[in-house]
DNA sequence: ATTACATTTAGATATTTATCTAAATGTCTA
DNA sequence: TAGACATTTAGATAAATATCTAAATGTAAT
């Protein structure tokens, strides 16, 4: 992880419309791919990059896996950004 | 500007150097380069995308460009982060 | 005016990335 | 156990990106 990944997978407009997403709770993939006009390949392609930033977890419950927003790493982000605003 | 080129920019890690570099106050473009084992084509081209994306601005002074942090852009991104600590 | 300096622009290349279709994997149900 | 469903993986392609060298622009100093 790292803000390498973190802001790379923040940097694509589909993944941070998932993170918003995700905000009122976790979401299976299904219901994910639903809401926008891409192939289910492409929302996990996007999917698994959101996760190895440590933005979102996925729990396998059965049929589905539900995703889930991953507040730490935002924090962490948060805290990098923040500290721009004091002299080192 | 947007948060689509915001975390473009913020997703290369010389461009996050850059813009720590830039904390402690503005820094002309040579002094920048200097930092880095990049060419002085390379680095002027990272500032642009900063600059594009609203992060800093250039103040041309006779012989040199000042480059300086934008702090509102940076607000504006926290603003976008922490309102996602809460449900819509 | 010439030269030197500071920075950007242009053009090229190799790598990364977003997306698609097709195929594979795993799980439930009839 | 077949078939349907949910999701991912593989492989391909087009577009974007980071970097370089070389050339251009603009400014200052001699």
């Amino acid at each position: 992880m790292g803000f390498q990944e973190s802001f790379k997978a923040l940097s694509d407009p589909t993944r941070r419309q998932i993170i918003e997403l995700l905000r009122n709770g976790k979401m299976p993939a299904g219901e994910i791919v639903d809401k926008f006009q891409m192939t289910g390949a492409s929302i996990s392609h996007h999917l698994s990059i959101l996760k190895n930033a440590g933005l979102v977890t996925d729990d396998k419950q059965g049929k589905y896996i539900y995703y889930e927003l991953n507040l730490s790493v935002v924090e962490e982000i948060l805290g990098w950004l923040a500290s721009l605003k004091e002299e080192k």
